[in-house]
DNA sequence: AATTTATTGCAACAACATTGCAATATTATA
DNA sequence: TATAATATTGCAATGTTGTTGCAATAAATT
């Protein structure tokens, strides 16, 4: 599975980067500049997530967010930092505070997902 | 609006507190022993989380879990805790360590959802 | 026993995400 | 450059989870 250059790539990372937070899949589309189906966002999405180009985080509106990784591996292990969600103007951030856990003996964690809601500074 | 006992909240409260760990809608109409209609489980579901009797995690399998409150008032605020999600059993299970965060002056955090997913003990 | 109204079942709906398949476009190869 | 291989896309259908309107039912109160 050789990844190929397409517009439809390029504008949705353009889209994300230029935002500088996380973004839903609707988001994406209303933001982009080019007609992209919904479907194809979503796969586009996905293969950067397994590239390690983005991180998905699931917020409590139930919907998925991409952000942009930072000089990750394709573990994503860096990536146990907090997000936070904002009620008001919907967005997703990511925060620089690593998620710090202790798990009883035996148990092994793949993947983190931490999201505190609320309204952010520019919404209080 | 006064609530009233019913054979379905008892025995949807029964199924959880007898699993002894977080569960979803789907999971309490399997194990439930009588037939409870699937909006139904919701609602009593909801109005236990609206009196503190149960609290809500949204997991990476995109499901709500509902998890026993223990000893908790009306903000919900004690249950900023970990939460684990094991891949293999499909459980969710409190964990006792709390979520220890700080977040950038001026934002108001309201709700806290952390979960961590992996294999657990057991299921290693 | 009668009244009030919280609760329930049912079906429809809503929101978000995924999948099958044919068409298209990118990349590699001749 | 022309051809072949196949990754990508659009479209429609499907899947999954959760909510809602409404009439019927049942719990609590009088
Ligand atoms: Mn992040
Ligand atoms: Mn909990
Ligand atoms: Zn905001
Ligand atoms: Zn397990």
């Amino acid at each position: 599975m050789k990844r190929r250059n397409t517009p439809t790539k390029e504008a949705v990372l353009s889209v994300i980067t230029k935002a500088g937070q996380a973004m839903s899949q609707d988001a994406i589309e209303e933001k982009v500049a080019i007609d992209i189906n919904r479907a194809t966002i979503y796969r586009v999405l996905n293969r950067f997530c397994d590239d390690g180009v983005l991180h998905k985080v699931l917020a409590e509106d139930g919907k998925q967010y991409f952000a942009l990784c930072d000089g990750c591996d394709e573990t994503h292990q860096e990536h146990q930092h907090f997000h936070f969600k904002c009620t008001v103007c919907e967005t997703l951030e990511c925060l620089p505070n690593a998620v710090n856990y202790s798990i009883p003996a035996g148990y092994q964690v793949e993947n983190v997902n931490c999201v505190l809601t609320g309204v952010c500074k520019k919404c209080s």
